[in-house]
DNA sequence: ATAATTTATTTGTGATCACAAAGTAAATTT
DNA sequence: AAATTTACTTTGTGATCACAAATAAATTAT
Protein backbone atom coordinates (compact mmCIF):
# COMPACT_ATOMS: atom_id res chain seq x y z
CA UNK A 1 0.00 0.00 0.00
CA UNK A 2 0.92 3.20 -0.87
CA UNK A 3 0.46 5.76 1.65
CA UNK A 4 0.49 9.59 0.76
CA UNK A 5 1.18 12.20 2.66
CA UNK A 6 -0.10 15.57 1.56
CA UNK A 7 0.98 18.77 2.86
CA UNK A 8 -2.94 19.72 2.66
CA UNK A 9 -2.47 23.41 1.18
CA UNK A 10 -3.78 26.01 3.18
CA UNK A 11 -7.11 27.14 1.19
CA UNK A 12 -6.90 30.61 -0.45
CA UNK A 13 -9.28 32.18 2.33
CA UNK A 14 -7.27 30.74 5.16
CA UNK A 15 -4.10 32.77 3.91
CA UNK A 16 -6.25 36.27 4.05
CA UNK A 17 -7.89 34.45 7.22
CA UNK A 18 -4.60 34.52 9.22
CA UNK A 19 -3.67 37.88 7.85
CA UNK A 20 -6.21 39.84 8.69
CA UNK A 21 -6.79 38.12 12.47
CA UNK A 22 -2.82 38.73 13.26
CA UNK A 23 -3.77 42.52 12.11
CA UNK A 24 -6.78 42.55 14.17
CA UNK A 25 -5.39 41.14 18.08
CA UNK A 26 -2.11 43.06 17.13
CA UNK A 27 -4.13 46.53 17.30
CA UNK A 28 -3.37 47.18 13.15
CA UNK A 29 -7.20 47.83 12.56
CA UNK A 30 -8.46 50.77 14.90
CA UNK A 31 -11.71 49.92 16.86
CA UNK A 32 -14.77 50.40 14.56
CA UNK A 33 -12.84 50.13 11.42
CA UNK A 34 -14.94 48.80 8.50
CA UNK A 35 -14.45 46.28 6.13
CA UNK A 36 -15.98 45.29 3.04
CA UNK A 37 -16.27 42.13 0.75
CA UNK A 38 -15.28 43.73 -2.49
CA UNK A 39 -12.88 46.21 -0.48
CA UNK A 40 -10.99 42.92 0.95
CA UNK A 41 -11.69 41.01 -2.20
CA UNK A 42 -10.06 43.20 -4.41
CA UNK A 43 -6.78 43.68 -1.86
CA UNK A 44 -5.95 40.22 -1.73
CA UNK A 45 -6.90 40.29 -5.31
CA UNK A 46 -10.06 37.38 -5.23
CA UNK A 47 -13.44 36.77 -5.80
CA UNK A 48 -16.03 37.86 -3.61
CA UNK A 49 -15.94 34.46 -1.88
CA UNK A 50 -13.34 33.90 0.07
CA UNK A 51 -13.61 37.88 1.00
CA UNK A 52 -16.88 37.25 2.44
CA UNK A 53 -16.08 33.41 3.88
CA UNK A 54 -13.00 35.05 5.90
CA UNK A 55 -15.20 38.14 7.05
CA UNK A 56 -17.81 35.87 8.96
CA UNK A 57 -15.43 33.24 10.49
CA UNK A 58 -13.84 36.64 12.09
CA UNK A 59 -17.23 37.88 12.58
CA UNK A 60 -18.12 34.44 14.19
CA UNK A 61 -15.00 34.80 16.48
CA UNK A 62 -15.86 38.45 18.08
CA UNK A 63 -12.76 39.41 15.98
CA UNK A 64 -15.51 41.96 13.82
CA UNK A 65 -19.03 42.55 14.30
CA UNK A 66 -21.64 42.60 12.58
CA UNK A 67 -23.74 45.58 12.20
CA UNK A 68 -27.60 45.73 11.82
CA UNK A 69 -27.12 46.03 7.97
CA UNK A 70 -24.43 43.37 7.73
CA UNK A 71 -21.68 45.81 7.81
CA UNK A 72 -18.71 44.57 8.85
CA UNK A 73 -16.38 46.74 11.39
CA UNK A 74 -13.56 45.70 14.44
CA UNK A 75 -15.55 45.98 17.88
CA UNK A 76 -16.11 49.51 19.52
CA UNK A 77 -15.82 48.32 23.52
CA UNK A 78 -17.45 49.90 26.07
CA UNK A 79 -15.70 49.80 28.82
CA UNK A 80 -18.28 46.91 30.52
CA UNK A 81 -17.34 44.85 27.91
CA UNK A 82 -13.41 45.90 28.04
CA UNK A 83 -13.33 45.18 31.82
CA UNK A 84 -15.78 42.19 31.42
CA UNK A 85 -12.97 40.46 28.39
CA UNK A 86 -10.29 41.48 30.56
CA UNK A 87 -11.60 39.56 34.02
CA UNK A 88 -11.98 36.62 31.58
CA UNK A 89 -8.11 36.94 30.58
CA UNK A 90 -7.54 37.24 34.97
CA UNK A 91 -9.44 34.07 35.17
CA UNK A 92 -8.19 31.86 32.47
CA UNK A 93 -4.51 32.69 32.04
CA UNK A 94 -3.05 32.11 35.49
CA UNK A 95 -5.05 28.83 35.19
CA UNK A 96 -3.20 28.38 31.86
CA UNK A 97 -0.05 29.39 33.11
CA UNK A 98 -0.16 26.87 36.00
CA UNK A 99 -1.03 23.64 33.68
CA UNK A 100 2.27 25.04 31.85
CA UNK A 101 4.45 25.48 34.83
CA UNK A 102 5.49 21.20 35.16
CA UNK A 103 6.40 21.65 31.59
CA UNK A 104 8.29 24.76 31.79
CA UNK A 105 11.89 24.19 31.36
CA UNK A 106 14.94 25.99 30.96
CA UNK A 107 14.67 26.87 27.35
CA UNK A 108 11.52 27.67 27.34
CA UNK A 109 12.50 30.39 30.32
CA UNK A 110 15.44 31.55 28.39
CA UNK A 111 13.20 32.37 25.54
CA UNK A 112 10.57 34.05 27.20
CA UNK A 113 13.42 36.59 28.73
CA UNK A 114 14.31 36.92 24.77
CA UNK A 115 11.32 38.14 24.27
CA UNK A 116 11.02 40.33 27.01
CA UNK A 117 13.96 41.87 25.37
CA UNK A 118 12.14 42.50 22.70
CA UNK A 119 9.47 44.35 24.68
CA UNK A 120 11.94 46.56 26.10
CA UNK A 121 13.13 47.72 22.35
CA UNK A 122 9.81 47.97 21.52
CA UNK A 123 9.08 50.29 24.16
CA UNK A 124 12.39 52.65 23.90
CA UNK A 125 11.31 52.50 19.79
CA UNK A 126 8.03 53.50 20.52
CA UNK A 127 6.43 50.98 18.37
CA UNK A 128 3.03 49.70 19.67
CA UNK A 129 2.55 46.79 17.34
CA UNK A 130 5.59 45.20 18.23
CA UNK A 131 4.84 45.97 21.59
CA UNK A 132 1.81 44.19 21.20
CA UNK A 133 2.83 41.64 19.44
CA UNK A 134 6.42 40.38 21.79
CA UNK A 135 3.49 40.91 24.67
CA UNK A 136 1.40 38.45 23.38
CA UNK A 137 4.20 36.27 22.02
CA UNK A 138 5.58 36.11 25.64
CA UNK A 139 2.53 34.90 27.31
CA UNK A 140 1.94 32.56 24.38
CA UNK A 141 5.02 30.80 24.57
CA UNK A 142 4.01 29.88 27.88
CA UNK A 143 0.46 29.06 27.62
CA UNK A 144 1.54 26.57 24.94
CA UNK A 145 3.43 24.14 27.28
CA UNK A 146 0.46 23.79 28.89
CA UNK A 147 -1.00 21.73 26.13
CA UNK A 148 -3.99 22.94 26.55
CA UNK A 149 -5.38 23.50 23.49
CA UNK A 150 -9.01 24.59 24.00
CA UNK A 151 -8.15 27.11 26.73
CA UNK A 152 -5.33 28.95 24.69
CA UNK A 153 -8.33 28.94 22.04
CA UNK A 154 -10.27 30.37 24.19
CA UNK A 155 -7.66 33.26 25.76
CA UNK A 156 -6.70 33.77 22.19
CA UNK A 157 -10.52 34.71 21.39
CA UNK A 158 -10.00 37.15 24.19
CA UNK A 159 -6.94 39.04 22.83
CA UNK A 160 -8.67 39.13 19.20
CA UNK A 161 -11.88 40.91 20.83
CA UNK A 162 -9.35 43.43 22.61
CA UNK A 163 -7.08 43.78 20.23
CA UNK A 164 -8.04 47.38 18.47
CA UNK A 165 -9.22 48.64 21.45
CA UNK A 166 -6.10 47.98 23.18
CA UNK A 167 -3.90 49.74 20.85
CA UNK A 168 -6.02 53.01 21.10
CA UNK A 169 -5.83 52.88 25.15
CA UNK A 170 -1.90 52.24 24.34
CA UNK A 171 -1.47 55.45 21.66
CA UNK A 172 -3.74 57.45 24.65
CA UNK A 173 -1.02 57.10 26.80
CA UNK A 174 1.56 57.93 24.48
CA UNK A 175 4.59 56.70 26.32
CA UNK A 176 4.87 52.62 26.05
CA UNK A 177 6.50 50.87 29.44
CA UNK A 178 7.74 47.48 29.72
CA UNK A 179 5.73 44.80 31.81
CA UNK A 180 7.06 45.30 34.85
CA UNK A 181 5.38 42.01 36.25
CA UNK A 182 6.99 39.83 33.76
CA UNK A 183 10.31 39.34 35.55
CA UNK A 184 8.12 37.83 38.41
CA UNK A 185 6.97 35.90 36.02
CA UNK A 186 10.19 34.50 35.06
CA UNK A 187 11.56 34.36 38.66
CA UNK A 188 7.49 31.96 39.62
CA UNK A 189 8.73 29.57 36.74
CA UNK A 190 12.23 28.90 37.97
CA UNK A 191 11.52 28.54 40.84
CA UNK A 192 8.16 26.11 39.99
CA UNK A 193 6.27 28.19 42.82
CA UNK A 194 2.87 27.74 41.12
CA UNK A 195 0.88 30.70 43.72
CA UNK A 196 3.62 33.31 42.75
CA UNK A 197 3.08 32.39 39.10
CA UNK A 198 -0.82 32.77 39.32
CA UNK A 199 -0.75 35.60 41.04
CA UNK A 200 1.84 37.23 38.45
CA UNK A 201 -0.24 36.72 35.91
CA UNK A 202 -3.16 37.91 37.00
CA UNK A 203 -1.76 41.42 38.21
CA UNK A 204 0.00 41.27 34.95
CA UNK A 205 -2.87 41.07 33.35
CA UNK A 206 -4.97 43.03 35.47
CA UNK A 207 -2.44 46.03 35.73
CA UNK A 208 -1.94 45.85 32.04
CA UNK A 209 -5.79 47.61 31.49
CA UNK A 210 -5.47 49.68 34.73
CA UNK A 211 -2.33 51.74 33.39
CA UNK A 212 -4.18 52.17 30.27
CA UNK A 213 -8.04 52.76 31.94
CA UNK A 214 -7.23 54.57 35.35
CA UNK B 1 -37.99 63.74 8.90
CA UNK B 2 -39.53 60.45 8.73
CA UNK B 3 -38.07 57.87 11.42
CA UNK B 4 -38.56 54.02 10.39
CA UNK B 5 -37.43 52.05 12.31
CA UNK B 6 -37.29 48.11 10.90
CA UNK B 7 -36.76 45.08 12.42
CA UNK B 8 -33.92 43.87 11.11
CA UNK B 9 -35.10 40.39 9.29
CA UNK B 10 -33.10 37.42 10.35
CA UNK B 11 -31.30 36.46 7.14
CA UNK B 12 -32.14 33.36 5.82
CA UNK B 13 -28.27 31.67 7.26
CA UNK B 14 -29.39 33.19 10.56
CA UNK B 15 -32.79 30.78 10.79
CA UNK B 16 -30.56 28.04 9.48
CA UNK B 17 -28.02 28.49 11.81
CA UNK B 18 -29.67 28.65 14.96
CA UNK B 19 -31.73 25.36 14.60
CA UNK B 20 -28.19 23.34 13.88
CA UNK B 21 -26.44 24.94 16.87
CA UNK B 22 -29.58 24.13 18.81
CA UNK B 23 -29.27 20.61 17.19
CA UNK B 24 -25.83 20.25 18.22
CA UNK B 25 -25.70 21.56 21.63
CA UNK B 26 -28.12 19.26 22.72
CA UNK B 27 -27.00 16.38 20.98
CA UNK B 28 -29.50 15.76 18.76
CA UNK B 29 -26.17 14.76 16.45
CA UNK B 30 -23.67 12.02 17.28
CA UNK B 31 -20.33 13.01 16.82
CA UNK B 32 -18.78 12.17 13.98
CA UNK B 33 -21.69 13.25 11.79
CA UNK B 34 -21.20 15.21 8.93
CA UNK B 35 -22.60 17.21 6.91
CA UNK B 36 -22.56 18.44 3.40
CA UNK B 37 -22.90 21.67 1.66
CA UNK B 38 -25.72 20.67 -0.58
CA UNK B 39 -27.33 18.24 2.31
CA UNK B 40 -27.81 21.25 4.07
CA UNK B 41 -28.80 23.05 1.51
CA UNK B 42 -31.55 20.74 0.58
CA UNK B 43 -32.97 20.33 3.71
CA UNK B 44 -33.92 24.09 4.05
CA UNK B 45 -34.77 24.99 0.14
CA UNK B 46 -31.36 27.34 -0.29
CA UNK B 47 -28.82 27.61 -2.36
CA UNK B 48 -25.10 26.26 -1.28
CA UNK B 49 -23.96 29.98 -0.51
CA UNK B 50 -25.97 29.89 2.88
CA UNK B 51 -25.54 26.49 3.54
CA UNK B 52 -21.67 27.35 3.92
CA UNK B 53 -21.78 30.18 5.83
CA UNK B 54 -23.94 28.09 8.49
CA UNK B 55 -21.61 25.26 8.42
CA UNK B 56 -18.33 27.82 8.71
CA UNK B 57 -19.69 29.66 11.48
CA UNK B 58 -20.25 26.81 13.08
CA UNK B 59 -16.74 25.70 12.31
CA UNK B 60 -15.53 28.84 13.74
CA UNK B 61 -17.00 28.56 16.98
CA UNK B 62 -15.86 24.86 17.15
CA UNK B 63 -19.25 22.95 17.26
CA UNK B 64 -17.98 21.64 13.74
CA UNK B 65 -14.54 20.25 12.37
CA UNK B 66 -13.20 20.62 9.17
CA UNK B 67 -11.32 17.72 8.27
CA UNK B 68 -8.35 18.05 6.39
CA UNK B 69 -10.16 17.86 2.99
CA UNK B 70 -12.57 20.27 3.48
CA UNK B 71 -15.03 18.47 4.87
CA UNK B 72 -17.59 19.24 8.31
CA UNK B 73 -18.42 16.92 11.01
CA UNK B 74 -19.44 17.14 14.43
CA UNK B 75 -16.18 16.64 16.72
CA UNK B 76 -15.00 13.43 18.05
CA UNK B 77 -14.01 14.45 21.80
CA UNK B 78 -10.36 12.71 22.56
CA UNK B 79 -10.79 12.19 26.35
CA UNK B 80 -8.50 14.49 27.22
CA UNK B 81 -10.48 17.05 25.47
CA UNK B 82 -13.54 16.31 27.14
CA UNK B 83 -12.03 16.87 30.30
CA UNK B 84 -10.15 19.78 29.24
CA UNK B 85 -13.88 21.16 28.19
CA UNK B 86 -14.98 20.25 31.18
CA UNK B 87 -12.72 21.90 33.16
CA UNK B 88 -12.97 25.27 31.86
CA UNK B 89 -16.91 25.01 32.24
CA UNK B 90 -15.67 24.52 36.26
CA UNK B 91 -13.47 27.18 35.75
CA UNK B 92 -15.91 29.90 34.00
CA UNK B 93 -19.56 28.37 35.07
CA UNK B 94 -18.92 29.46 38.92
CA UNK B 95 -17.49 32.38 38.14
CA UNK B 96 -20.67 33.76 36.37
CA UNK B 97 -22.56 32.13 38.84
CA UNK B 98 -21.18 33.99 41.68
CA UNK B 99 -21.82 37.44 39.28
CA UNK B 100 -25.54 36.82 39.10
CA UNK B 101 -25.40 35.81 42.20
CA UNK B 102 -26.43 39.21 43.10
CA UNK B 103 -29.26 39.98 41.05
CA UNK B 104 -30.93 36.64 41.44
CA UNK B 105 -34.39 37.13 43.15
CA UNK B 106 -36.94 35.04 43.50
CA UNK B 107 -38.67 34.61 40.52
CA UNK B 108 -35.99 33.38 38.74
CA UNK B 109 -34.74 30.90 41.69
CA UNK B 110 -38.57 30.20 40.94
CA UNK B 111 -38.34 29.58 37.42
CA UNK B 112 -35.41 27.75 38.06
CA UNK B 113 -36.99 25.13 40.33
CA UNK B 114 -39.46 25.08 37.74
CA UNK B 115 -37.10 24.26 35.08
CA UNK B 116 -35.92 21.44 37.62
CA UNK B 117 -38.52 19.85 37.93
CA UNK B 118 -39.03 19.46 33.78
CA UNK B 119 -35.10 17.57 34.36
CA UNK B 120 -36.85 15.11 36.91
CA UNK B 121 -39.69 14.58 34.05
CA UNK B 122 -37.36 13.96 31.48
CA UNK B 123 -35.10 11.25 33.47
CA UNK B 124 -38.73 9.68 33.94
CA UNK B 125 -39.87 9.50 30.48
CA UNK B 126 -35.85 9.08 29.17
CA UNK B 127 -35.66 11.85 27.06
CA UNK B 128 -31.69 12.80 26.60
CA UNK B 129 -32.47 15.38 24.60
CA UNK B 130 -35.36 17.01 27.32
CA UNK B 131 -33.07 16.06 29.66
CA UNK B 132 -30.20 18.25 28.61
CA UNK B 133 -31.83 20.85 27.16
CA UNK B 134 -33.40 21.18 30.53
CA UNK B 135 -30.74 20.96 32.20
CA UNK B 136 -28.43 23.71 30.18
CA UNK B 137 -31.50 25.95 30.48
CA UNK B 138 -31.59 25.57 34.50
CA UNK B 139 -27.72 27.25 34.04
CA UNK B 140 -28.33 29.89 31.49
CA UNK B 141 -31.64 31.34 33.03
CA UNK B 142 -29.39 31.63 35.94
CA UNK B 143 -26.15 33.40 34.37
CA UNK B 144 -28.17 35.89 32.07
CA UNK B 145 -28.39 37.72 35.33
CA UNK B 146 -24.88 38.26 35.55
CA UNK B 147 -24.87 40.31 32.83
CA UNK B 148 -22.01 38.78 31.20
CA UNK B 149 -22.33 38.73 27.35
CA UNK B 150 -18.43 37.84 26.76
CA UNK B 151 -18.29 34.96 29.70
CA UNK B 152 -21.98 33.36 28.88
CA UNK B 153 -20.38 33.62 25.51
CA UNK B 154 -17.70 31.36 26.11
CA UNK B 155 -19.78 29.01 28.64
CA UNK B 156 -22.21 28.52 25.60
CA UNK B 157 -19.34 27.83 23.26
CA UNK B 158 -18.19 25.11 25.71
CA UNK B 159 -21.41 23.57 25.41
CA UNK B 160 -21.51 23.72 22.03
CA UNK B 161 -18.31 21.59 21.90
CA UNK B 162 -19.57 19.11 24.12
CA UNK B 163 -22.66 18.96 23.10
CA UNK B 164 -22.32 15.29 20.21
CA UNK B 165 -20.15 13.65 22.97
CA UNK B 166 -22.49 14.45 25.63
CA UNK B 167 -25.47 12.43 24.42
CA UNK B 168 -23.51 9.22 23.25
CA UNK B 169 -22.34 9.26 26.79
CA UNK B 170 -25.54 9.61 28.37
CA UNK B 171 -26.89 7.08 25.79
CA UNK B 172 -24.03 4.55 26.75
CA UNK B 173 -24.95 5.32 30.96
CA UNK B 174 -28.48 4.26 29.88
CA UNK B 175 -30.66 5.84 32.94
CA UNK B 176 -30.07 9.18 33.52
CA UNK B 177 -30.38 10.56 37.01
CA UNK B 178 -31.48 13.86 38.23
CA UNK B 179 -28.30 16.03 38.86
CA UNK B 180 -28.35 15.98 42.81
CA UNK B 181 -26.42 19.55 43.30
CA UNK B 182 -29.33 21.50 41.82
CA UNK B 183 -31.13 21.41 44.78
CA UNK B 184 -27.52 22.93 46.55
CA UNK B 185 -27.68 25.81 43.93
CA UNK B 186 -30.92 26.37 44.43
CA UNK B 187 -30.39 26.58 48.25
CA UNK B 188 -27.01 29.05 47.94
CA UNK B 189 -28.90 31.35 45.68
CA UNK B 190 -31.64 31.53 48.19
CA UNK B 191 -29.33 32.54 51.31
CA UNK B 192 -26.81 34.69 48.76
CA UNK B 193 -23.88 31.80 49.99
CA UNK B 194 -21.35 32.97 47.40
CA UNK B 195 -19.13 30.32 48.45
CA UNK B 196 -21.53 27.36 48.69
CA UNK B 197 -22.57 28.69 44.86
CA UNK B 198 -19.54 28.67 43.45
CA UNK B 199 -18.50 25.03 45.41
CA UNK B 200 -21.90 23.84 43.79
CA UNK B 201 -21.85 25.19 40.08
CA UNK B 202 -18.55 23.48 40.46
CA UNK B 203 -19.38 20.23 41.67
CA UNK B 204 -22.56 19.89 39.41
CA UNK B 205 -20.32 20.50 36.35
CA UNK B 206 -17.24 18.24 37.81
CA UNK B 207 -19.59 15.38 38.51
CA UNK B 208 -21.49 15.95 35.47
CA UNK B 209 -18.92 14.19 33.30
CA UNK B 210 -17.38 12.15 36.15
CA UNK B 211 -20.46 10.19 36.57
CA UNK B 212 -20.09 9.65 32.09
CA UNK B 213 -16.65 8.78 31.89
CA UNK B 214 -15.68 6.60 35.04
C1' DA C 1 -28.10 78.46 4.98
C1' DT C 2 -30.63 74.32 6.48
C1' DA C 3 -33.55 70.66 6.00
C1' DA C 4 -35.86 67.51 3.03
C1' DT C 5 -35.97 64.95 -1.06
C1' DT C 6 -34.16 62.77 -4.94
C1' DT C 7 -30.47 60.45 -7.39
C1' DA C 8 -26.33 57.75 -7.62
C1' DT C 9 -23.27 54.63 -5.60
C1' DT C 10 -21.80 51.13 -2.55
C1' DT C 11 -22.68 46.95 -0.16
C1' DG C 12 -24.12 42.21 1.50
C1' DT C 13 -27.10 38.19 0.10
C1' DG C 14 -28.30 34.36 -2.31
C1' DA C 15 -28.13 31.72 -6.70
C1' DT C 16 -25.66 29.29 -10.21
C1' DC C 17 -21.80 27.36 -12.34
C1' DA C 18 -17.22 25.17 -13.60
C1' DC C 19 -13.61 22.74 -11.65
C1' DA C 20 -10.51 19.91 -9.11
C1' DA C 21 -9.96 17.02 -5.34
C1' DA C 22 -11.71 13.35 -2.52
C1' DG C 23 -14.39 9.54 -1.61
C1' DT C 24 -16.82 5.23 -3.28
C1' DA C 25 -17.93 1.38 -5.95
C1' DA C 26 -16.81 -1.61 -9.63
C1' DA C 27 -13.64 -4.00 -12.33
C1' DT C 28 -9.35 -5.92 -13.13
C1' DT C 29 -5.15 -7.95 -12.03
C1' DT C 30 -2.11 -10.46 -9.22
C1' DA D 1 -9.11 -13.94 -2.11
C1' DA D 2 -6.61 -9.74 -1.74
C1' DA D 3 -4.76 -5.81 -3.67
C1' DT D 4 -4.65 -2.53 -7.17
C1' DT D 5 -6.52 0.10 -10.75
C1' DT D 6 -10.28 2.27 -13.07
C1' DA D 7 -14.55 4.59 -13.51
C1' DC D 8 -18.04 7.13 -11.32
C1' DT D 9 -20.10 10.06 -7.88
C1' DT D 10 -19.98 13.35 -4.31
C1' DT D 11 -18.04 17.39 -2.31
C1' DG D 12 -15.94 22.03 -1.20
C1' DT D 13 -13.86 26.18 -3.50
C1' DG D 14 -13.81 30.20 -5.94
C1' DA D 15 -15.91 33.15 -9.56
C1' DT D 16 -19.67 35.79 -11.41
C1' DC D 17 -24.05 37.77 -11.42
C1' DA D 18 -28.66 39.95 -10.30
C1' DC D 19 -30.97 42.18 -6.76
C1' DA D 20 -32.50 44.81 -2.88
C1' DA D 21 -31.21 47.45 0.88
C1' DA D 22 -28.35 50.87 2.83
C1' DT D 23 -25.32 54.66 2.43
C1' DA D 24 -23.50 58.79 0.32
C1' DA D 25 -23.92 62.62 -2.81
C1' DA D 26 -26.42 65.95 -5.18
C1' DT D 27 -30.37 68.62 -5.73
C1' DT D 28 -34.31 71.05 -4.54
C1' DA D 29 -37.34 73.42 -1.48
C1' DT D 30 -38.17 75.98 2.58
Amino acid sequence: MVIDLKISEPSLQDKIYRELRQKIMLGDLRPGHSLTLRGLAQLYDVSMTPAREVLRRLAAEGALIVTNTGRFMTPILSNDRLEELNALRGLLEPEIAARALPRAHLALIDRMQLINSRIAQAVIQKEPISYVQANLEFHRSLYLRAQAPAMLALVENIWLQIGPTMRVLYEKIGVLETPKHHVSILAALKSSDEQKLRLMIQTDVTNGLRMLIR
